[in-house]
DNA sequence: GCCGAAACTTACCAAAAGGTATGTACTTGT
DNA sequence: ACAAGTACATACCTTTTGGTAAGTTTCGGC
């Protein structure tokens, strides 16, 4: 009986300015993070892995955006009690469906990356 | 009898810090991008129209973010020589095929928004 | 002859993002 | 005793981003 609208946060909508979508958005534009969940989508991996396997991150950027990944309930942190310390990320369930979306855009990406050089030799030439 | 390997350009990965997708990733990440892709794959429109339904966008902005979009072939402008100018801007379809995933994203975060609320909710709790 | 609309352009500025460098706590190796 | 490794935290500083506001051009309407 309940209408699909009765709840305060329903109608969410990216194109209204106020709506707390563009917030999300505005994380997974974070210069890291869709590179972090990408990788985290193969399996959970420490602070060391990742900083070796994501080229180009600093140290400060790793560990900012897993943590604000984490605020946000993408990625899980998972300190074990050892003798070298040892952590591990790794995608919580939300994070995982996301990583599907994500992929999907990083290899439109990789597989159009001549297509898009030679359009934008094109558009350069037009200019000239 | 060519190998999958003999072109300058193959290699593209998003994980290797000088690969070109990087930037191209970076242009997506810009605050209006997104959205435009999102709202121009319903349809071509016109500036004015953009400014009105992209809630929050500066003509500035609006104007950037598309010159940027144009230059890397996602998105065609037409100027129409009427007597009030009307310039529209459409996909092309290298941008149209970008669409699709990243309206899949879109939609991925408005229909997740209340489970990426809670989750954040649960960790203020967690290190109140 | 001024107003306004469309589509920009330009100048200026504040905030935020992101980079480098260094410090810290704990423990193992030599 | 001291270097080294892990997983951070912190300070500092530069660059980039994005916002406001105003100017420009071309035209038709009043």
């Amino acid at each position: 009986m309940r209408k699909p609208a009765d709840d305060p946060c329903r109608k969410a909508d990216v194109f209204k300015a106020g709506c707390p979508s563009r917030a999300v958005l505005a994380m997974l534009a974070e210069k890291w993070a869709l590179l972090l969940i990408h990788r985290l989508a193969a399996g959970p991996a420490r602070t060391s892995e990742l900083r070796r396997q994501i080229g180009g991150i600093s140290e400060k950027m790793l560990i900012q955006t897993l943590r604000r990944l984490e605020r946000n309930g993408f990625v899980a942190r998972c300190a074990y009690p050892e003798v070298p310390p040892r952590v591990e990320y790794a995608l919580t369930p939300l994070g995982a469906s996301l990583s599907g979306p994500i992929t999907q855009l990083d290899h439109w990406v990789e597989q159009n990356l001549r297509d898009i050089a030679a359009a934008q030799r094109e558009f350069d030439g037009r200019s000239a």
